[in-house]
DNA sequence: CTGTTAGCGCTTTCAA
DNA sequence: TTGAAAGCGCTAACAG
């Protein structure tokens, strides 16, 4: 053996990079044409015994794997790729809706892309440019921004949209959505009724779509209670858990303080029964907050809630976008998904 | 105008199903070459602002959108997005670690694709093998299963791997994981330290590496403080809340019940604080959980929790995925996220 | 600065 | 039952 065989080998041996196998590779090795090796790749009819076999053979010593992509420029036809963009996977709510989701989709073999707005529209958008690029069949998305019009921009055409949580605005697609006013409404009126004429509204920053309506509702209920609306007993603008605790511990610092609070989101209830807590008010202080929160029922008192249905949320938006994806062509429009008040115990300490 | 020409003109304004516009009707429309418009979709420097203007304006008018995939075809470099295989989306857990994955994904302007495992190993490599045929860039796994050894067949060569909260097994990839032995040893100790000698062990299925790692670690604390292993005393196979609020009312059932519980899941910790205040023994008996519960701080007495950090997991391996996808080639091996122990009240229960 | 040609990995005619 | 050729939408490599 001479040493240019020898260096020969070498080389062949050690590829700087391998590339990848493809169907060619496994038709050369399996001495068939392309064609075969596509129908034994894909379970198509037609092809002898004798050469599946073959061609099983070579597809494992080369260790090929089809190319979903290669495959879809082909076909054109759907990616079985869903894009889900919501508020922050980490939170509960968003994260229950994330998985019911998951569900619909997976009796459907599509797969989801998921991804954070973090209430920010430049990304919301960027985002759905980006899945728009990689052709997903649909977008399920919770929009952040006041206007989803750039939609009809962003997305190539065809592709089907259906928001959740949060109804779009600016293009006609279906939303599905929490009765957030009539649920806030049912909080206040519950407070209401254990005789506070003093309730405050804490909630998250109005620019929100849901957080806007829930504050309808709190205004709604108090008007129609005949209570006076006093603008002190109102904070908006609380983002975070430990907004919602200072919020708190100014408002019971009033002169005229309120005898029970309405807390529009799950954090920032959070943050107020802390307040509460800290402040020895838990037991005298009465407080119904709009979405659950695990572990509620286990404090002392329990939160009383009007809690959201996230699961139902995520399942009825992937039906409805499956069925767009489908084909269907129906007007769009907003679906309600209803709260339920949980009575725990903190909702219910009487004005005194 | 004849009714031909007529019935022509109809059938192209009407047109069955419309083509999606490609870079070569941008081109036709625009007038300039296929390679120009796709300088321009590019920002490729090379193209007269004269050009660059009559390109975007037909990109506009058609509405075009570039396709990834068929881009992906001819560069073959990677397609930024990774897969994250978790056990549950909407287990806090995972959520917070695909969280702290997407922030790092984001700062490289990598997607994420996202689906739960649910403790099925079948699934664990259906999935493996879906988006390997999707060429992610890298796959991060919290496998199910007790053998990742099929990854080396489902994955095209070259695919990145690192496993997320458990080890892998039978392949040689890097793992971040918590130190659950360690931390599940110092929670009892910290039991037995307020002078509990009977503390019973309440774990997830043993199947499960984790749950067999904290078992470890109550075994081997167990042992070095002298004390006598009661195998009545430990529970396995709890799967769900109500599993342990169950196991929790048995054990104290018993003629020797336990003065002190270590339970090795976030949802069996919720569920044993269930049964405790069920049976008024929430003040009695004593209790430390492994991982933390939101709200546990608030409950009386708090939840003392040996913690574990989600976002760190969810960040390292993130980091180490992405390294690799970089080609790094040094040896894989595990990396090890220590937990916390805080104190709150219910580990802190003196025996008595 | 601009365009032409070839081909990524696969499926779809259509022919043998 | 099998295969050859064409082309999906795009970019790389080269011209002009």
């Amino acid at each position: 053996m001479s040493d240019a065989t020898d260096h020969a080998a070498h080389v062949q041996t050690v590829p700087a990079r391998r590339r990848r196998p493809t169907m060619r590779d496994v038709a050369q090795r399996a001495d068939v044409s392309l064609k075969t090796v596509s129908r034994v790749v894909n379970d198509e009819p037609g092809v002898s015994t004798a050469l599946a076999v073959r061609v099983r053979r070579a597809i494992d010593e080369l260790g090929f794997h089809p190319h979903a992509g290669a495959r879809l420029l082909r076909t054109d036809g759907r990616t079985s790729a869903i894009a889900l963009l919501l508020e922050d996977v980490a939170n509960p709510f968003s994260a229950a809706v994330q998985r019911a989701v998951e569900n619909e989709a997976r009796e459907r073999g599509v797969v989801v892309f998921s991804a954070s707005i973090d209430e920010d529209p430049a990304r919301e958008r960027a985002l759905a440019r980006e899945f728009g690029a990689r052709r997903v069949d649909g977008l399920l998305l919770a929009p952040a921004g006041d206007d989803q019009s750039y939609l009809a921009d962003e997305l190539p055409s065809g592709t089907a949209v259906v928001c959740v949580d949060r109804e779009a605005n600016g293009i006609a697609v279906d939303s599905v959505i929490t009765t957030n006013a009539l649920g806030a409404a049912e909080g206040v009126r519950h407070l209401a009724a254990a005789g506070h004429r003093r309730i405050a509204f804490l909630g998250d920053r109005r620019s929100i779509r849901t957080a806007d309506q829930r504050y309808a509702g709190y205004r709604d209920a108090i008007a129609s209670l005949g209570l006076p609306l006093d603008p002190g007993l109102v904070v908006h603008d609380l983002r975070e858990s430990a907004d919602a605790d200072g919020a708190v511990t100014a408002l019971l610092a009033r002169p005229d303080p309120p005898t029970a609070l309405f807390t529009a989101q799950n954090l920032i209830t959070i943050g107020a029964v802390r307040a509460l807590r800290r402040l020895g008010a838990e037991w005298s202080v009465a407080l119904v907050g709009f979405d659950d929160v695990l572990l509620a029922d286990l404090l002392s008192p329990g939160i009383t809630v009007v809690a959201q249905d996230p699961a139902a949320i995520g399942r009825t938006a992937a039906n409805l976008l499956f069925a767009r994806i489908a084909g269907d062509t129906s007007p769009p429009g907003v679906r309600l998904v209803p709260t339920t008040l949980i009575r725990r115990g903190s909702g219910e300490i009487q004005s005194g």
